[in-house]
DNA sequence: CGCCGAGTTGAACTGAATCAAGAAACGTGG
DNA sequence: CCACGTTTCTTGATTCAGTTCAACTCGGCG
């Protein structure tokens, strides 16, 4: 990255704190922010019938947007909450899309960051395919343990798709399980 | 685009043309291609415990990869299928990375098109978390009709995570209520 | 201190899977 | 171009994973 981007990047990026449970993001809004968590932890959700369906936890380091509502520039079906007081960047759409014109270059590290979470997004669907509710619990334990630690069982059973009862049935087994 | 990178982008370039059933990626190798299917309908699926899980379909001029094996470059999980006689344009992960290297421009255009696929891919996912069976189908009802003339009954049963006879059932149901 | 949401556990219920059998559509080789 | 076998699709009966409802415990916060 050339000098002359870093510093017009910094000029566009405000620092802004969140307070837990607070929301950087709500149904109805378009998303006008792509946000950089520079500490804490968010999760995005939507709400159907009533009740909270999660669809994805970020955490310090990561990037996250409302993708649908900030690329195709329509209302969001989905909330962006902090789960713990958290520290973020936020680049607005129009600074992005200058970004985008003035340095040719931006380009390439915006599709490599694209890419990576394009990859992430289908690796979460894929799980999501897994039928089984053990499985995917499984599988969420295997790649991001840290989650049990810092977000609340109900989340969790939200995004495995699994009600908080069935969660907290399958942990106890599986705990029985593995202490024999 | 420049005529330049035009005339290179063409070189680079293969047209082949795949028979009905035959597979363009098949688990456990690694994906070297992007497809652009210029006539055609493919599929992707993944084989869980015996059984295709599809999980997703493209038709002409969509662009095609399995994208996880193709920018992790670590082996696929998915098969990638023709469902139709199909055509379509090859380009390899090498030749990709030249052209980003060697034409600027071309940043722009696949940072784009991956921001679009990113999109798709969110909104299936979002269908997926849509719990009841019925909802999903209305979803694919309406956002791609075409799909229910061209792909098998049991191949959309796969897609909306549903057995075959589930999704007989429901669309006679379906039928049943829109004609009184 | 008292309240409320998170989490656990049990019992009853239900949407969808599985199993099974038959009908219709398809394609392949004679 | 027909006959056969294979696959798709439908419908019914049964089963099961996971939800819902309910009661109770625990820990944190105002």
């Amino acid at each position: 990255m050339s000098d002359l981007l870093k510093d017009r990047l910094c000029e566009c990026l405000q620092v802004k704190e969140f307070k837990k449970k607070s929301h950087l993001l709500r149904e109805g809004q378009t998303a006008n922010y792509i946000y950089f968590i520079e500490q804490g932890l968010m999760k995005s959700f939507y709400i159907k019938d009533g009740v909270e369906i999660n669809s994805w936890f970020m955490k310090e380091n990561d990037f996250i947007v409302a993708v649908n509502s900030f690329f195709t520039r329509t209302e969001s079906y989905e909330f962006i909450e902090a789960i713990e007081d958290s520290t973020v960047y936020l680049l607005s759409y129009n600074h992005l899309q200058s970004l985008y014109k003035e340095f040719m270059e931006f380009n390439i590290i915006g599709r490599i960051i694209t890419e990576k979470y394009y990859v992430l997004s289908e690796q979460r669907q894929y799980v999501l395919r897994k039928q089984k509710a053990e499985e995917r619990l499984a599988i969420l334990m295997e790649t991001q343990p840290e989650l049990f630690q810092r977000v609340s069982r109900k989340d969790i059973a939200s995004y495995l798709g699994l009600s908080m009862e069935t969660l907290s049935r399958i942990s106890s087994k599986k705990l029985k399980n593995t202490s024999f």
